[in-house]
DNA sequence: AACGTTCCCGTGAACGCTCACGGACGGAAG
DNA sequence: CTTCCGTCCGTGAGCGTTCACGGGAACGTT
């Protein structure tokens, strides 16, 4: 029975001690190094064993610093998007042998405060997603790895994984003015007090098509703030006959306000979303959208993180882009 | 311009030099710790600052063991499924405190070997899916605490969280049979050789009906594993007029394909999940299901793990159960 | 003047492990 | 018999931090 004491941790001089010989021994057959006999290699396994011996990773990263831990934070693993994302980045770090701390920071600015304040202690490098300012960051961050992925504002102490999606944006709006659509909304996300970076992108779209500013309705990043959104948008707008949403998580939520509304998409509601999630080949119809390559985002993070780690050549700002590109289905 | 030589690490000691003071006096200032004056700390604080110092976390760990983390080892973060699981487990860690290493095995035994191999020295508990033997985790897990979910065959030497979907699969079928289909297929999991357990609840489920064996064919973990199992299940057996999947990701591949050979989803073939993940009620038809509190498995993992690493009174294995329930929507 | 308090600050030890070194032992070569 | 080498094992040191303790200075109290 276990005893009512709180029991000491059992360390490698505990087997030492058992097996009769010297600590350094205890490692030589932990460690699989050589110069130890094979019988007394088997004698210490046998204590360590019987003890239950397990070394401690605190002592063992102290004196040989190689394993590498980067913290991967994600605003809402529950998010389609971000869970493209962070499978990338864990097969990136995989692949290097790293290990990986996720915190999902369930969309608070609060939860990313209190990630912030944790983060820095416990991983060699940090990649993700963040809202607070460059400076709350660099607090509580000062002196390792930060790479930032799509930041609003250009990062400028950070290293910042950039979505450029004008081209793509463009092209999503060009498609549906030649498919005859004159009036055109979009499905903003209502995070930020300020209107998006994707915003400017199809406001600038609809000029270059010659075009009025398009009516403009602000939506949670979720389905069900994309339904909200889209029955909002088309009772102050009925005469909207086409809709650009901030993502395709919100888009999707267009698409079943549509449906739910009676409204046939693309013959009455064209639907067009932005990141090209997989999620957006399953619904019915399969979603258009100004899609990028999301693995892309976690590779690179990771890579560029590498490289600041180990201080060799890292990335320019203009090779840590993810361009996005039009990419038609059903939905317009 | 970076020094051509490795440079060394910073610490402690260089900022205590750097400020004029004893190392313990530095320690004082970046803890919070009182007994200092504010001026002195100011200038530790300062000397920190301009020398980029940054705490080990293996020295620190080594002496104050508060921080605890736990390894979170899932098949394939892409599954919907597990992304639930996950993002469960992630907030229930984060709730105690714990930081959460993710460990993405991608359905392969060989990453889940390896994960193992390495997992053990950087965790204090182990929770999610393996597929190994009970032994060869064991090898490698000795002494911490292991909690493994929805394990095919009974665990003897880990907990375990159990999914018990009898009931739940014998009504699904049992509605399915009110609804006057005779014949009912099943699309089970292609990953191991045997069928799984879902599957004899299934065929269980059938002879309480009154009917014989339903056809059964193989899909693997993934949409498009739906889909062609599906249309070969149909092949073979065009009689079938209903079909329940291992779970509900192979059942959205089955509703495509259905589509896709112009059946309609219920009218032709009714089509029932199991696991009930969000995206089934995405996809059109809206998808029946078998459906779990998904939530619950992640939380009382990290519950159970917790128990087992303060030794007070574990739960039982009866109480480390999901159980199953119809969830009926318009796909049956 | 002697004493107790409070406020700061420093010193040794400890956490558990690995690395570098040295030493004992036995057998082979001179 | 000496010398040398290879095998096996132990000892001290050090990784970077915090904890427990003690001590000096400044201040007030009797």
């Amino acid at each position: 029975m276990p005893s009512g004491t709180e029991s000491r941790r059992v360390t490698i001089h505990d087997v030492a001690r058992a097996a009769g010989v010297s600590r350094q021994t205890v490692s030589r057959a932990l460690n699989d190094k050589g110069e130890i006999d094979d019988s007394t290699k088997q004698r210490v396994l046998e204590a360590a064993r019987t003890l239950g011996y397990r070394p401690s990773r605190f002592a063992r990263g102290l004196v040989r610093q190689d394993t590498i831990s980067v913290g991967l934070v994600i605003p809402d693993l529950l998010n389609p998007f971000f869970t493209e994302v962070a499978a990338a980045a864990l097969e990136a770090a995989r692949a290097r042998g790293w290990h990986v701390l996720v915190y999902d920071t369930a969309d608070s600015a609060q939860e990313e405060l209190g990630t912030l304040q944790v983060i820095a202690s416990q991983v060699d490098a940090v990649v993700g997603y963040f809202s607070r300012t460059e400076s709350e960051i660099e607090q509580w961050t000062r002196g390792l790895p930060v790479v930032l992925i799509d930041r609003a504002e250009d990062a400028e102490r950070f290293s910042s994984i950039r979505i450029d999606g004008r081209d793509g944006v463009r092209a999503a709006v060009s498609h549906l003015v030649q498919a005859g659509h004159r009036r055109i909304g979009m499905l903003d996300h209502a995070a930020r007090a300020e209107p998006s970076v994707r915003h400017a992108w199809f406001a600038d779209a609809l000029t270059a098509c010659g075009l009025d500013d398009g009516p403009v309705c602000r939506a949670e990043q979720s389905v069900e703030g994309g339904e909200r959104a889209l029955e909002h948008l088309l009772t102050q707008h009925p005469d909207v006959t086409a809709v650009f949403a901030f993502n395709d998580v919100i888009a999707i939520g267009a698409l079943r306000a549509a449906r739910r509304t009676g409204r046939l998409v693309p013959r009455d509601l064209a639907v067009i979303g932005f990141d090209g999630v997989t999620l957006g080949t399953l619904v019915e119809p399969p979603l258009s959208s100004v899609a990028l390559d999301i693995r892309r985002l976690g590779v690179l993070a990771v890579e560029q993180a590498a490289r600041l780690l180990t201080g060799d050549s890292p990335l320019a700002p203009d090779d840590l882009v993810a361009r996005a590109e039009l990419r038609l289905r059903a939905s317009t």
